[in-house]
Formats: C-alpha cells, structure tokens, sequence
DNA sequence: GTCGGTGCAAATGCTTTGCATTGAT
DNA sequence: ATCAATGCAAAGCATTTGCACCGAC
C-alpha cells in the first residue's frame, strides 16, 4: 500500500496567528445546528487537520493519525471532511486529475497557488486584486463571492 | 447506464471565429514531432471537440459521438483527450470532485468560471486583470505563465 | 431511548491499462 | 515492415455507501 507524497510546497504567507480553541467549538456550533454530533473521532480529525499548515490528502491524513495511533476509519476520515469543507474550515482544492487536497481556510486569507509544471513545486500566494476580481464578476452577476480557487500554471522561460 | 448531464451554462465570449482546418493540421504536426499517428478516430474525436463550443465531458462526448454513428471506444477517447490537453487544444477543468471537463482553448482567450452553487449555473468569462496578475506572480518567481484555472463559486446575495 | 456515527467491506464511477489485432507511416 | 493505435475487458484508485453495532444527545 503506497502511500503518496505530498506535493512539495513552501508557504508564502507568515503563520497567521491560528487560533485551535476557536475552531473546535465552532466546528460544534456548525454540527448541532444541523442536527449532527460531535464524536471524538471528529475532535481527533479536527486536532490533525489544525496541525498542518499547507495542503494535506485525505489518505495521507488517515496514515499520519494512524501512526500517532489515532485511529479512525478511511469512511470517518472522508465524511467528516466533508462537513469541514461545508463548514468553511477548510478548502477542497484541486491541483489535478487525481485525489484532492484540501487546506485550512477558516480566518485565514483566501489562498491561491503556483504550480511548477516542469518541478511539481507549489508556491501558496494571496492576491488582494483577485479578491476584488471575484467581488466585481459576481457583483455583475447578482451574486456573492463564496469561495474561489486560482491555480496557475508556469514554467521555466523557454530560453 | 445513465449519461451524467453537462451543467447549464451560457458561454460569454462571442464566438471569436474558429478556425478548423488549421486545428486539425496543428494537431498532425503535435502528433508527428512526437512520433504519434493520426488515425481516423483522432479526426473524429478532434471534430466532435470542435463542435462544442462549450465545457464537455469525456464520456458525454462520446455518446454523442455513438449517436451520431461515430463509435469510438471509451479508451480511445480518454487516451486522445490527453494529446488535445498536451497539444494546447482543449484544457481539462475541475470543477469538483466528479468527473473531468474539457474546453476547447486553443486561439481563443484564457477562459474563467463564475459557478453558482445554488443552481449549478456555470458562467464564463475573460479577464485581462488576471492575466496580468498570472504574468507579475510568474515573474516574481522566475518563471513564465502556462496557463490558469480560476473558478470563482458565488451566492444569492444573503439578503 | 433516539438517531446519527462508526468501522468494515463492498460498491461506485471515472479513468487507465494489458493484450491481441489493426492500421498509419 | 514497423511500431503505435484500437477495442475490449479487466484493473486501478479515490471516494462513497450499506449495514450491524455503538455512542452522543
């Protein structure tokens, strides 16, 4: 059973001040006013997302809980990051045709990424002016912003 | 087998004149420089891309071409899909977790997406801004913009 | 006590692959 | 003639689901 890398990856922005307590309770919040509860596998799975600071896999969650001896089934694992997604503490994101990503959103700025093509190397970055982007497209649609993922492409100059 | 159906969508972009005989030709020469073949299925595949003036899925893509008498095997079309995205032709999005579209790009300007995710709506457009900013952030880390993918997912104003 | 949650294994669904045959160059 | 492409069926892989038991409320 292979397990997969995580793409190589430095994060642009400085560790902004993450606050955990917060989170869990409103994690809570979110699960009661849907009529859902709060285990302690979802407690464990909150613990072990707050303590990556870049993208994370699903799989690759499971196995490092499971070598903190933590463990909690691949179907846990996916279900309660749905809710977490839903929940806007984390953020699905999808660099390619294979399994997603995901990384810790909530009080932080939106993040957006830079993918080498030719190293596979991801640069996070944040983008005020696509911010604003976002709030004029949707302004001139009716719309709202809720969320947005920005990946670009690039490349050593050809020459 | 139930055919999974496109979003709704409404293209932006006035139709800026497609110019067929030259993608064909485009594609033998990507094909040949690596030593590919063009076969009969390649045109019909390249032809029924072209004709789609919109996002597409693989599969969808091929029913059609079943219907229209057209029979070529799922794995022909996954497998010549990939040359299109490696010849610059179409470009694979990920609009979530399910199955892969595809849009044609080649010739035309960077397309972006304005999802509505109460309905599902897709809405295209350009944005000379952002590619202004791919350009500054590839340039502050030494490298060349290779394409994009920004898809921003609004609301119904809250109230 | 009621439901929702959990783990497990099986199922799903998109995509890829192995292989024998076919066809482009 | 060579070597890649095709179609088919089977495999792969991330993700989801059915179900019997468990645990939060």
């Amino acid at each position: 059973m292979a397990r997969s890398t995580p793409p190589t990856q430095t994060n642009a922005s400085e560790p902004d001040e993450i606050i955990v307590a917060p989170l869990c309770s409103i994690f809570r919040r979110f699960l009661k006013k849907r009529g859902l509860k709060f285990t302690s596998e979802r407690a464990l799975i909150l613990d072990a997302v707050l303590s990556k600071d870049g993208l994370f896999e699903a799989e690759q969650l499971m196995y490092e809980m499971y070598d903190a001896g933590q463990k909690v089934s691949k179907a846990t694992i996916y279900r309660t990051i749905k809710h977490l997604v839903e929940a806007g503490i984390i953020q699905e994101v999808r660099l390619d045709s294979k399994q997603a990503h995901y990384q810790l959103i909530y009080g932080r700025k939106p993040t957006d990424y830079l993918v080498n093509v030719d190293t596979d190397e991801i640069v996070e970055f944040h983008s005020p002016e696509l911010i604003q982007l976002c709030e004029s497209v949707c302004r001139e649609h009716g719309l709202e912003p809720d969320g947005h993922q920005l990946i670009i492409y690039a490349r050593k100059p050809s020459k």
